[in-house]
DNA sequence: AAGCTTGAAACGGTATACCATTACCTCCAG
DNA sequence: CTGGAGGTAATGGTATACCGTTTCAAGCTT
């Protein structure tokens, strides 16, 4: 699967740079991707950017049209408020599951939040953020509450990033509101219940939900 | 996207052909899957047989070992307990959100029982089955949740398939019971809050998730 | 007899080529 | 100036070909 001088494979490769041009807004919401321009600046065939054009898919970065082609996704208020009924539901669930895990092995969360803090930029925040509540799934020992998470991943990225994009405020306070409430559930975590942990989660993403559209509003005034 | 001739593309063909084989048993689990037997056998190509195996990696009826190759995937009780804990949270949320549309407009899943009474095969009923619940999902309108819910489905196919196989046993008790507790979930959406449907739905899962494994115990014995 | 080595067959990853379909732009009619 | 028809360029779907890697088993060594 590797090829001999690269750790990622020609299609990997592909995937991971169209990702990227797409999260960071290179790439713009309801732009065309067609294969063949990826593939000639990628420096490789079709196949292999086809290949990553599903996976794109499936992560819900880009659609596909009637006729096969691939535009990248633009995401609305309502794609944000099914994204977050669906956290909403998901990462109580796996806060509750993990919690005996976490208890005794709390290592991964505690370096993520020291790495919040210090991070300088939005992105590496947003990032962060996510990397911290998918490490609570990863310990929740339920792969396929795992791999639904990670299908919503994307879309996360994809949105939070045109949402920073569009009014780039308070950055210091979002890094150290990030790092406060993820201090308070690895507490929780460490001293309370699974289902206080539970129920701390569900807080959390209902903060975050009632939280992000206040935000939005606040940047087209 | 489509062909002249058919109303599936070769892609869409190989994968509805190589799905209903790992379903219906013809391909056992563990089996490999290989994209040259398998094009030849197709009377296609390797791509198409390389695109529809994603998709069933996708939807959990295969999976790739390091080196790339496909192997039909196997599950456990323990694959069970996590397909039936996602449907426990995704499952009763959908109800909720679905009980307005469904209470005006019920006449799909009426449709739908009374094909399920008219069902003669285990596997009828359990399509039927999975379909009733789908309807549910899809009338939530919350296209991730469908979207999350479909990712499931295929594996829960192969494991109730799975599961038939083994002890072909009670098909008129599966049957009238499938199509009696959909009844009551009909009868809740037109009568009830969408509060209720919510927590009908979960014991209705509940129920399947801890009768199955005793089924199966059954079926060993 | 058990374990290691080696070699051939098969497989997967990718590049290139061909064809039907789609989308876009120009040109002409109203 | 506007709207539609036609033609052309580009796109996507698939087939075929090539190459490095993996796999599996036969044969050799200990």
């Amino acid at each position: 699967m590797k090829t001999s001088h690269a750790s990622l494979g020609r299609s990997g490769l592909a995937s991971a740079t169209l990702r990227s041009r797409i999260v960071d807004g290179t790439l713009k919401p309801g732009a065309l991707v067609a294969e063949s321009a990826a593939a000639k600046e990628l420096g490789v065939s079709r196949v292999p950017v086809r290949e990553a054009l599903f996976e794109l898919e499936r992560d819900g970065l880009v659609e596909f049209s009637a006729s096969g082609r691939a535009y990248v996704k633009t995401l609305s208020s309502r794609d944000f408020e099914e994204l977050y009924a669906m956290r909403l539901v998901l990462e109580p669930l796996g806060a509750r599951l993990a919690a005996s895990q976490l208890r005794s092995n709390p290592s991964a969360l505690e370096r993520n939040i020291q790495a919040t803090r210090e991070a300088n930029t939005i992105k590496d925040v947003t990032r962060l953020d996510l990397d911290f509540h998918e490490l609570i799934l990863e310990a929740s020992d339920n792969s396929r509450l795992l791999k639904l998470w990670r299908s919503l991943r994307g879309e996360l990225e994809l949105w939070l990033g045109q949402l920073h994009r569009k009014h780039h405020a308070n950055q210091l306070d979002t890094r150290n509101g990030t790092a406060g409430a993820h201090e308070e559930i690895l507490r929780c975590f460490q001293n309370a219940t699974p289902e206080a942990c539970e129920q701390l989660m569900r807080q959390h993403v209902q903060g975050w939900r009632e939280w992000l559209p206040l935000s939005e509003k606040q940047a087209i005034e």
